[in-house]
DNA sequence: TCGCAAAGTGTTAACGTACACGCAAAATAT
DNA sequence: ATATTTTGCGTGTACGTTAACACTTTGCGA
């Protein structure tokens, strides 16, 4: 990379200008063929790559990035952290963003539009903002700008790349989390809230790697329920008092951020020293759970890593030209009490 | 960021050239006071901070950096892809890096003096390198070029960041991972190997924060061991006996990387079904004994992203002029069987 | 043969910064 | 008085790239 050849070097090794090198290398047209040859010669055993920061000066041109993610809550809050440590990385690059926090009360198709229409350079999008309006995407595909998926996947939308987590596996982490082998029976109960939290795919991707872990290790003596509170019609309070009845140890895996919704609950059921809680998010509400021993692991997507790396991975396709991967994975994190001090 | 002042622009609103505008803002001297006033008030409601981009194409300068680390294993391996990682993300600003490994026989003395009376513009050190010699650091303080401790750490010795885990915190957490509240009555031993493990001031720290955890939760069901075999001149093989003679589960807590030295007792223990081992770092024979069962958790250091970090901190010091934080923690990552495949 | 388009190539001015150089005016020395 | 230094400031060039523009040389129809 460094003492890399410069336009001007080529110019003088195949002694033509700096212009006709210029109009070989940009596919600008109108140079002989002799002379197209010698130079693209010259740059390939020069290894030539142009200069991001003379360009970059030359151009002086901005980037706007779109940002469209769900609701202004914690957990995008903390995205939305990210990205704006990447464009402050990027800023000197031109970069800066714009953030739409897509609402869920019908009007949602008409944001979308209007910042699909828009002529950013580039879009972050959560897709679990469209709800269901994905069709909506198909505009971004024709506009030939790149956009990138952070938190949830749509397969073959053209995206740029996906960053997130793998939900099977994380749900096999969970799974690992609860397992206590030196238990010899014992009570798992999957917990989740509403009905439309079932009807999400990442939800659902968690539960079947969770449930996996046990068949696959072939492990007899946890016993698996699933309840949806809303669907089975049971009060958090009815629910304590099931787990209650249980003389075993009783774990809990919550597929989605919302443990906290269950805080009294757990800090309740705590005191008989038989609970073990696996749940998902850094929310504050779950942190205070955490903390005080109501919740012994959670799983960490790192949003606020996500936002910085969907930003990274604009620049590295407008900026730098470079290729970035379709699928950018993100770590498994598990976080307790003792290492959530220093979690990212 | 976005729409920044130029200096030419300063030039225009003070009605100066862009010379005086230069020498005021570099301190150059030989201008005016008024004349140096009135360009420090316009730059600065301009909100004036130089294009990094046009600065370096004009400086047109490289930047090498020296990296110091004690062996070619496979740790030190990963830490150095880290900061190639680095490298080429900052190989347009010029960056190169040029790698020492430092034996410890003797004549590591006159390899790091060689290394550090090279005009390298910064350094990446592993203090362990040293071994014991850091005395010979004087010499990079009186340099005044940046240097930056990964892994390890010394107090007050003139770097510009350490990055590296907490060891005692690193050590809590292990604790928590070995503690089970279901068992009644289990044996720990903290194991070490050779008497230098024990001098190390990192395997204090984390052992200190592993019996912390007891004492301040207040654990009496666990009887705490520490064992070093060479000091207690102790085989491997008689390790196991001693462990097997247990009928209480056995958890083990390994505070460095040389799990995998038990790897054969460890595989013939699991068979008891009432073994637990932490331990740290994802080395390749570590990572055998994880995906076998023989480890239950590994803490990881990332040493990658710690060289990663070594190089950007560089960066952010001499290209950008901005500050960095002193300390730089890692975070406390907790690797088992079911999140290592997308650990990084 | 002239005119004119097309092909092929060179020149040049930016982008924002750094710094050497030069020049006038003022201040000081001789 | 003249000579010399110091102070204060402007000019010009370069870094590597881009792109508009201009110039020469063909080829070809009128």
């Amino acid at each position: 990379m460094v003492n890399r050849i410069t336009i001007k070097e080529i110019a003088r090794k195949a002694d033509v200008s700096i212009g006709t090198v210029d109009r070989v290398l940009h596919n600008r047209g109108r140079v002989a063929e002799a002379t197209r040859d010698k130079v693209l010669k010259i740059a390939k055993e020069g290894n030539y790559s142009s200069n991001v920061m003379a360009r970059h000066l030359k151009l002086n041109k901005t980037y706007r990035i779109s940002v469209i993610l769900p609701e202004e809550n914690n957990y995008w809050l903390m995205l939305k952290e990210g990205i704006e440590e990447g464009c402050a990385e990027f800023a000197q690059m031109g970069f800066t963003a714009g953030y739409c926090f897509v609402s869920n009360d019908g009007s949602q198709a008409m944001q979308l539009n209007q910042i699909l229409d828009s002529d950013a350079d580039g879009f972050i999008i959560a897709p679990s903002a469209f709800h269901q309006q994905t069709d909506l995407l198909c505009k971004l595909r024709e506009k030939g700008k790149p956009y990138v998926f952070v938190d949830s996947n749509i397969i073959d939308a053209g995206q740029l790349t996906f960053i997130g987590q793998d939900s099977y596996r994380s749900g096999v982490l969970g799974a690992s989390l609860l397992h206590d082998k030196y238990l010899s029976d014992y009570e798992i109960y999957i917990t989740t809230f509403s009905e439309s939290d079932i009807k999400e795919q990442i939800i659902k991707n968690r539960i079947e790697g969770f449930r996996s872990y046990f068949d696959e290790n072939e492990i007899k003596h946890a016993n698996i329920h699933e309840v949806n509170l809303e669907k089975d019609q049971i009060t958090a309070d009815d629910f304590l008092n099931v787990l209650l009845k249980h003389e075993n140890p009783v774990h809990l895996f919550i597929p989605n951020s919302k443990t906290y919704k269950l805080a009294e609950q757990l800090i309740q059921f705590k005191e008989t020293n038989r609970l073990r809680v696996v749940g998902y998010d850094l929310l504050q509400s779950n942190l205070r759970l955490l903390n005080c021993g109501a919740i012994d692991y959670l799983i960490h997507q790192k949003p606020k890593m996500q936002g910085y790396l969907g930003m990274q991975s604009l620049y590295k396709n407008i900026v730098l030209k470079t290729d970035v991967p379709l699928h950018q994975f993100m770590p498994l994190d598990i976080i307790n009490k003792e290492n959530v001090m220093y979690c990212q």
